[in-house]
RNA sequence: GCGCUUGUAGCUCAGUAGGAUAGAGCACCAGAUUCCUAAUCUGGGGGUCGUAGGUUCGAUUCCUGCCAAGCGCGCCA
């Protein structure tokens, strides 16, 4: 009906002056939820300016001009907002509205997680993982074809510390007095020894390992934690589509055609960049190659091979978005944590000299606090300190988590209060919402038979109707911004409306849902049938099922 | 030092393609239950939107300086 309104206006505004050109997307209709009316524009402010007339006069020749059945009152407000009210018979037409979903079919990738494989999840990757899930299936809910993609870098120097720290433990638990070192502590790299070490006991017989045996041992421990990693996101209700391995790109020998074609376009050239971090000695006079990123706006020129020749991990980076745009999704979608903000820059940069058609995109995910008796747990890899994942998950519940996940804005900072969330009253907003669902289904069970009846308009019946028909609204911005947060403030707004109108009958019996013989009104079951739709769609958004009893 | 992100009520945070008296929850105070789930609801106090300027009919929103917090600044990944 909002769109209806929009047309409306824009009818109304061409009679004003045919030579506007009014796009109907330039329209902006809102809900009000007060004594000011029912919907609300800001039309003649906008167009004043271009005008160049007064907003108040403005706003009075569009209301001049307006025809709709569907308003009792159109007033001018403030400083030339027009605002409208709806007829009672219309409140009735805005439930039943059904309002055409937009969709698109095309192709979606969404990759996100991919964790280093060289330890369990934890906290820091659990915001991401959510929220990567709960897009796709915003991007799902719209009709695209989404792939859910994990990314693992199985490559690179933390692979071989991470194998020689396996290696470590074996030599000094069974004294094998073998060459590796420590890099990587904990509990989990002990249990990965172990478990090496039982599966690969004839390679221990001998005092040297060759690389290739290296390759097997590593091959299997990296296996092992990535299954170890996706198994948990399973328990939180997330299932990959594709898996990916770093190796297998580097297999698929993308690089140097890319390093070629971007060499065609004048943006590689062979050279050297200030000295590595750990460079000792006289200055090498290798030559790299490097990508000149600086024309795309970065701070830097960017390298793409090392002195020894090899790729970096930027390069590779390359080649797997290549690849990815290569198997043909229209779009690309990744989840990073915000410590690779300042790496987004070079890489956008290389695909767009690529493919200047790609469309990637980057949604961040900033750092979680973790908060219990009201103080923040500073986690640290040394102090032991880290929260995995399938603790937290175990401990406040799947629901939670990935409600709590989506409750702020990605980009921002957030504490994650374990304390609050364990709360089963309305503190616990996923609480709420769910005992709000439950109330609904239990007039739904209770109901005796339907009658013909008119359902009593009062203010809060009106505002959880016009909440109602905000959803499609709501779901489309969250769409359109990739802003996840923006679902679940809109459940607890909806459920708070739906206790208002159950709590107001309290006092006032006859708006109550059920008469005195347990009959219900058809109106009211639609009503009631609606909001669970609502409610189901968002919560099945977010991955939660709605409870129908409590 | 440079770059990015953030700064809104005592606390946790919404809101910003410039718009009405800046919102919600918690906490605090006062109320509501013979009645569909009180696991809830109603009302109240509480703000120089970090700060100083600028742009204009209008700025929490845009621009600039400053202050504070977080993150990043390898031929690591």
């Amino acid at each position: 009906m909002l769109d209806q309104l929009k047309y409306s206006l824009q009818e109304s505004i061409q009679k004003i002056d045919s030579s506007i050109e009014l796009l109907i997307d330039d329209i902006e209709v809102s809900l009000l939820f007060d004594e000011k009316g029912d919907f609300t524009t800001n039309i003649a402010l906008k167009l004043s300016k271009l005008l160049k007339q007064k907003p108040l006069d403005l706003a009075q020749l569009v209301i001049k001009n307006f025809s709709s059945k569907d308003f009792e009152k159109i007033e001018v407000a403030g400083p030339g907002f027009i605002n409208f009210f709806l007829k009672d018979q219309s409140f009735l037409k805005l439930l039943n509205y059904e309002q055409k979903r937009f969709q698109d079919q095309s192709t979606v990738n969404i990759e996100f997680v991919s964790a280093n494989p060289t330890g369990p999840l934890h906290l820091a990757h659990g915001r991401g993982a959510i929220v990567g899930d709960v897009l796709s299936n915003l991007y799902q809910f719209f009709g695209h074809n989404v792939t859910r993609e994990y990314y693992v870098n199985n490559t690179g120097n933390q692979i071989n510390e991470f194998l020689s720290s396996i290696l470590y433990h074996i030599s000094s638990i069974h004294n094998l007095a073998l060459p590796y070192k420590q890099f990587y502590k904990g509990d989990y790299i002990q249990d990965l020894a172990e478990k090496c070490f039982e599966n690969f006991k004839d390679i221990f017989k001998s005092k040297l390992i060759s690389k290739e045996q290296e390759l097997k041992i590593v091959n299997y421990a990296i296996e092992y934690l990535v299954s170890l990693s996706i198994q948990t996101l399973e328990g939180s209700g997330i299932v990959f589509d594709q898996v990916s391995y770093e190796t297998s790109i580097v297999e698929k020998k993308l690089l140097p055609e890319i390093i070629k074609e971007l060499e065609k376009k004048g943006f590689v050239y062979r050279g050297q960049l200030h000295n590595p971090k750990d460079f000792q000695g006289t200055k090498k006079d290798n030559e790299i190659t490097i990508f000149k990123s600086t024309h795309f706006g970065d701070d830097e020129d960017r390298a793409l091979t090392k002195n020894d020749g090899t790729p970096t991990y930027f390069a590779n980076d390359i080649a797997y978005h290549v690849d990815k745009h290569k198997r043909g999704y229209s779009r690309l979608i990744n989840i990073w944590g915000a410590d690779h903000l300042g790496y987004l820059k070079r890489l956008s940069s290389a695909l767009s000299a690529l493919h200047p058609d790609i469309n990637f995109s980057v949604v961040f995910c900033q750092i979680v606090n973790l908060k219990r008796n009201n103080e923040i747990q500073k986690m640290s890899k040394r102090e032991g300190t880290i929260f995995e994942l399938d603790q937290l998950v175990n401990e406040i519940g799947i629901e939670n988590y990935r409600y709590f996940m989506c409750y702020r804005k990605n980009d921002t900072h957030m504490d994650l209060d374990i304390d609050l969330i364990k709360k089963e009253n309305k503190e616990n907003p996923i609480y709420y919402i769910q005992y709000s669902f439950a109330r609904s289904q239990s007039v739904l069970e209770r109901a005796n038979k339907l009658i013909n009846k008119n359902m009593d308009l009062s203010l809060e019946l009106k505002n959880l109707i016009k909440k109602i028909h905000e959803w499609d609204l709501v779901v489309f911005n969250s769409y359109k911004r990739n802003e996840v947060h923006l679902i679940s403030h809109y459940l607890e707004n909806l459920a708070s409306m739906f206790h208002s109108l159950w709590s107001s009958a309290k006092s006032n019996p006859q708006i109550r849902f059920l008469d005195e013989d347990n009959n219900l009104s058809e109106e009211a079951q639609s009503l009631l049938k609606k909001y669970q739709l609502v409610l189901s769609e968002g919560l099945g958004i977010l991955g939660i099922k709605p409870k129908l009893k409590m």
